[in-house]
RNA sequence: GGGCGCAUAGCUCAGUGGGAGAGCGCCACCUUGACACGGUGGAGGCCGAUAGUUCAAUCCUAUCUGCGCCCA
């Protein structure tokens, strides 16, 4: 006998006995279609939250799913190494220890710690992945720093060397000057903040002046001037201003063209910049006058390029003030926020100070760091991401990868089509060392292994005229030094995670699950990775993956972009915010299955997903419901039984619920197919709920209680059939409880997890029988609800007559006149030729049921109630009448729809007609 | 400034060119032999505003209002 309900302790067990039986690897069934999704890896210094939680559950259903139909299923599983976010955990861990730090120990030292870190602490997303019930081959489970994966980053970055699409140059960059390293432009997070802006004077050489325009009239034309000595700029960083190099002003500001050409006076720096015209500049904008400084703004370096403008480097790594001949001496070693106030301090104290204004400003912080970040102009690998974006923007106009919704592919190509160089260096020790050596000369070596790097190196210099003796000396450290000496840095994590549809598959090593499952068939992921991660991935993909033609192909199919998960008022979950919800905790209360449940239910395209615990309460609720339909199965003895063929059922009633059975699973499959989880969740849960625990238990109790035996034992198999259809197809959204139930219910050839998925088959449709116990759920309906409205007491029974019921309609309530009774609280079921006087009328599809009630009636209470029918009636049948009395509706609507509204116009007239007919009744008691 | 999206029941959200839906909440009743994590019945909506297209608009188009996100 089962318990009165799910034990959520046995999912732990239920997934060590499917991992332990190898139901996640791959069934390579001979003619077995291979599917393949590759997880996104976490982090691994991460843990499981509700992102990841919505992320791998939608992608657990479609494994199981297509594991159900019998594909041959890899869900790849894994973690990248998480460069910056992995150090800094470390770094924090050595200072808590206090420990020597990540300097005082050296980088092999602190490597060698790094991955002892891993070792202890680096698996506990995957466990947290295993509660959720993720059905991954953990046997597969890959890292970015493995050495397999190592090897693919060090072919790709070489091969994109040779290929000139990996190139060193010296750029600005957004650097950390916590972290001291440099990032990409997607790791920096704009933040407006409040800020201010200060307006300088800055001098005209040689006591120059100009009349400056101060006031216009209605047309704009200036009607009042100033004599100007100076121009006058605006700007947020006061401090940059020592490494200006010009001022700007738009080519078309008259106010400035008598001044462009000359030179001012850059002050506390002393020197002379020019006025120059640029586009850039923009005339509305504060006095329409900009200082350029090249080499900490993005837009003052375009344009000081443009303009040979010379770049003046103010700032060491950490953000402090150089100790250069350009800077003068005072600010030297002062941080920025030092230096700002004594630039500003010392404008002030020379009268060149015209005012501060308080304003708004967008400021760049790290992501990881929550400093501002400070544009460096430094040495740096790049990836020419224009040139590799291209066959990736084509390969998904071409709809060999395809975004759903597909309103994405919008946001990729956007973002695609204005691609910059993809800064992948990183000043780091934690990730993959760039394989580049520098020789004496500066000259660089890219290469897979320092042997090759050594023998281009010693190519190089011996056909230079160096003897092999001096290359040689070198090489072992006398004389000048070692040959080479490799590069520092190492690569941005993402340019590992951009190989990983192929890297974890064994690439660069042709194995036979790289032929099998490449390209994949779906990405799961949400949209803020799309640039991050998905577009990457493309380009990667595309330029390393050939088919046997040696085209060029896609890593993924499908890319399906899911929402984000936000508390239940809307707000993005964030530490800062404290609303953040731990799915670990929803899944100690409620189960993994009702966490799981919620977030397909909640995954319609183009939302967000706003979780709340009654929500998941509610899902519970629903495994519970689904818990008791088993164990009310288990008490009636229906067994599942391997033979029994439902199609082959003679009742209406079982025939009825192997019809609905089988159009949920084409419903549910259907919508599976098409990313639409909710629909799929809905239609699973409609079908449970409301139809197999609502109707067929209660229909099938007369049957299997008091039945004759043929039909008791048809019941019994139809209903056990129709529970196992029920566990097949909610596996894949709850699949410890479904699991449990199928192994509870029966003794089984297979766990679940693998049993066939049941396709919708023709052969199990029966609308007849559909539509014949579609009536009696009808008329058990409108007898309970007029019971109600009359308040006859819920436990009453009272007899109903059917009033000169039709041959066919006669028929269908003798079948089912015990259910009928039984559901309806009937005392007795007669035929009459005319409704009694005094009782209450039913009209259901056309047909009169009358429910004496004389004495207990309550006239005023039925008159109403009829009343308000008929009006809705009469509604109905005006409304209609009104498109029927249309010509252009009927001329020219299809003539289905004109027909339908004949049809609907007649029916609601002959209800109206009975309705009328039982007001009337109603006066002659 | 550029891009994307949203506005439907008290709340959270589905949905469709032709009869307004779900979950939760709410109200009333119910210890009916699977389940009170339950059952039965019910109330509740000018589908954001305006204009247009159409025989027909909650749905398509445009504008507006309000809100959200991404990028500069």
């Amino acid at each position: 006998m089962l318990e009165k309900s799910f034990d959520p302790a046995r999912e732990t067990s239920l997934y060590e006995e499917w991992e332990n039986s190898g139901a996640f690897k791959p069934s390579n069934k001979p003619g077995a279609e291979a599917y393949t999704i590759v997880i996104p890896p976490p982090n691994v210094t991460g843990s499981l939250h509700m992102g990841h939680a919505l992320n791998d559950t939608l992608q657990d259903i479609l494994i199981r799913f297509e594991r159900m139909r019998g594909k041959s299923v890899l869900w790849q599983p894994g973690t990248d190494h998480a460069g910056i976010a992995t150090q800094m955990v470390v770094e924090r861990q050595l200072m808590e220890r206090q420990e020597p730090s990540r300097r005082d120990m050296g980088r092999e030292k602190f490597v060698e710690r790094v991955w002892e870190w891993k070792a202890e602490s680096g698996g506990t997303i995957t466990r947290q992945l295993r509660r959720l019930g993720a059905s991954c081959d953990w046997s597969r489970e890959r890292f970015t720093m493995d050495e397999g994966l190592s090897a693919a980053v060090r072919k790709v970055f070489v091969q994109l060397y040779n290929e000139k699409l990996i190139y060193r140059d010296k750029r600005l960059v957004n650097w950390d000057p916590k972290l001291l390293t440099a990032i990409s432009d997607l790791e920096v997070e704009n933040i407006e903040v409040d800020g201010q802006f200060w307006h300088f004077k800055y001098p005209l050489e040689n006591g120059e002046t100009y009349e400056f325009p101060i006031a216009f009239d209605e047309e704009g034309n200036p009607t009042e001037w100033e004599t100007r000595d100076y121009i006058s700029i605006a700007t947020t960083r006061p401090e940059t201003m020592l490494g200006d190099g010009a001022v700007a002003v738009h080519p078309s500001d008259k106010r400035y063209a008598p001044i462009v050409g000359k030179r001012c006076l850059l002050p506390l720096a002393d020197r002379y910049i020019p006025i120059i015209t640029d586009d850039y500049p923009d005339p509305d904008f504060g006095s329409g006058a900009v200082k350029i400084t090249g080499a900490h703004d993005f837009n003052d370096y375009e344009v000081a390029k443009r303009n040979n403008i010379e770049l003046y480097i103010l700032m060491d790594e950490h953000a402090n003030m150089l100790d250069a001949d350009y800077i003068p001496e005072k600010y030297r070693g002062m941080n920025r926020y030092d230096a700002r106030k004594a630039v500003v301090a010392d404008i002030e104290e020379r009268g060149l100070l015209i005012k501060i204004e308080d304003k708004k400003i967008m400021q760049p912080f790290g992501d990881r760091s929550g400093v501002v970040i400070e544009p460096m102009l430094t040495d740096q690998w790049y990836v020419d991401a224009e040139t590799l974006a291209k066959p990736a923007i084509e390969a998904v106009e071409k709809g060999d990868t395809r975004f759903v919704p597909e309103n994405w592919t919008k946001t990729y190509y956007q973002w695609m089509r204005n691609i910059q160089p993809w800064c992948i260096s990183r000043q780091l020790w934690w990730g993959h060392q760039i394989p580049a050596w520098y020789g004496p000369d500066g000259h660089c070596f890219v290469a897979e292994t320092e042997l090759e790097a050594m023998e281009q190196a010693i190519a190089r210099y011996t056909a230079e005229g160096y003897t092999l003796e001096e290359v040689d000396k070198m090489v072992r450290g006398e004389g000048e030094g070692p040959l080479i000496v490799r590069d520092e840095d190492v690569l941005d994590t993402w340019f590992s995670s951009a190989l990983w549809p192929f890297s974890t598959l064994g690439w660069p090593e042709k194995t036979p699950e790289l032929g099998k499952h490449y390209p994949t068939s779906a990405l799961v992921t949400a949209f803020d990775i799309i640039f991050f991660w998905v577009a990457r991935m493309m380009m990667m993909g595309l330029h390393f993956m050939k088919d046997k033609h040696g085209h060029p192909v896609v890593p993924f199919k499908d890319v399906y972009i899911h929402a984000l998960v936000l508390d239940e008022k809307g707000q993005k979950m964030s530490k800062s915010k404290g609303n953040i919800i731990d799915p670990l905790v929803l899944i100690d209360k409620f189960g993994a299955d009702a966490l799981r449940f919620t977030l397909a239910s909640q995954a319609a395209q183009g939302r967000n997903v706003r979780l709340s615990e009654a929500r998941v309460e509610g899902y519970r609720n629903f495994g519970t419901k689904l818990w008791n339909a088993a164990r009310f199965c288990e008490m009636n003895e229906c067994k599942s039984d391997p033979s029994f063929d439902p199609a082959s059922a003679k009742d209406p009633l079982n025939k009825w619920i192997v019809h609905e059975a089988n159009a949920a699973a084409g419903e549910v499959a259907r919508a599976i197919e098409a990313y639409r989880f909710n629909d799929a969740a809905g239609a699973a849960y409609k079908f449970v709920w409301n139809i197999f625990c609502d109707w067929y238990v209660e229909l099938s109790k007369p049957a299997l209680m008091d039945g004759a035996p043929d039909l008791r034992d048809e019941t019994r198999k139809t209903a056990a059939w129709a529970l196992d259809h029920i566990l097949k197809l909610l596996h894949p959204f709850m699949p410890f409880i479904t699991e449990e139930l199928w192994g509870e219910t029966a003794a089984r050839d297979t766990r679940l997890i693998l049993a066939g998925w049941p396709a919708e088959n023709a052969k199990l449709a029966s609308p007849d029988a559909a539509a014949e116990i579609n009536w009696v759920i009808g008329l058990i309906s409108a007898i309970r609800s007029v019971r109600a409205e009359m308040n006859v007491p819920a436990g009453a029974k009272i007899p109903l007559a059917a009033v000169n019921l039709s041959g066919a309609n006669m028929a269908k309530l003798s079948a089912h006149e015990a259910v009928i009774a039984r559901l309806a609280r009937l005392e007795t079921v007669a035929q009459e030729a005319a409704a009694p006087k005094g009782a209450v009328q039913v009209i259901h599809e056309g047909a009169v049921f009358a429910l004496p009630l004389a004495g207990v009636i309550d006239i005023a209470a039925e008159r109403a109630r009829l009343t308000k029918e008929i009006d809705k009636c009469v509604k109905e049948v005006s409304a209609i009448d009104k498109k029927l009395g249309n010509a252009n509706f009927v001329e020219r609507a299809p003539v289905e729809v004109v027909e339908e509204n004949r049809e609907r116009r007649a029916e609601y007239e002959a209800r109206r007609e009975k309705l009328m007919a039982a007001l009337a009744q109603l006066r002659d008691v």
